[in-house]
DNA sequence: CTTAAAGATCATATTAACATGATAATAACA
DNA sequence: TGTTATTATCATGTTAATATGATCTTTAAG
């Protein structure tokens, strides 16, 4: 579903929110917590935190940090830089202009799955998914 | 959503559906119709009639056509060999072992969207998607 | 039995995703 | 101010998906 760039991507927010006590944890930390390639990890860190999700520090005691509480940072704000996740180019065949006026023969019923995908990333946020946080269907 | 491979497979298949008095269809034809490159759809048609998907002959009048009706077939099975739709690796982040038992951050969350994506191809057929063919939510 | 039209197959090229390794820039601190 | 720990950046390597081109095999028709 993810691309292992936006899987990567997700985890290390995800580790981030989970150790906001330990601020700023360095990549070295988080690529070896997860198992992730050190500096293909440091350059999509570095790439959140362009995008203003994560806010980063250099030199001794540097490190990456959320740069928002976790309740206002939705899975898609994550994962959008490197996925097209279902927004827009919704065609399942592919089609530059498939809409509801010049509709592809999937169209009608793809539609309706694909928006609860963009809704799940769309709604869903970092704290939905942080441990010990109660989850409810 | 679908890998180009898959997206080509299921143009084309939907091609056939569309095009069953015209049987067989040259691959050229097919891809000529839909854009796609000749020799890359030939393989791919290949590996669909190895599949049972569809049946080829070849030599003077040869081609390809769907082996069954496009009612007994579904999205799932087009696809199948191409992409791994849903089935199994659901883990939106990609634990190998991810299930009720051993959940991870996302998992009953991305559960209840995953298997609507995998209903829709598990349970929408070439004929529902077939030009000309009413359709209901 | 030859020929032409079709799919089948093989070798190779191209491209983008993924990954690694080396070096530069920055900041804390002795 | 020099040393060290950190992120930032650049150059390069690897791999899989996508694509192309040439040739082989099969079959219908003349």
């Amino acid at each position: 579903m993810l691309s292992s760039t936006a899987e990567y991507a997700l985890k290390a927010v995800l580790y981030l929110a989970n150790h906001a006590e330990e601020q700023p944890v360095r990549v070295g930390d988080v690529a070896e917590a997860l198992g992730i390639p050190r500096n293909y990890l440091s350059k999509i860190l570095h790439e959140l935190a362009r995008d203003g999700v994560l806010s980063s520090s250099r030199g001794k005691h540097g490190g990456f940090q959320l740069a928002h509480p976790p309740e206002e940072l939705s899975l898609l704000t994550v994962v959008q830089r490197f996925d097209r996740i279902a927004e827009e180019r919704s065609c399942l065949l592919g089609r530059p202009q498939c809409s509801d006026r010049h509709a592809c023969a999937a169209h009608w019923r793809w539609k309706a799955v694909s928006e609860q995908v963009s809704t799940f990333f769309r709604e869903t946020t970092v704290a939905d998914l942080m441990t010990g946080t109660a989850i409810a269907a």
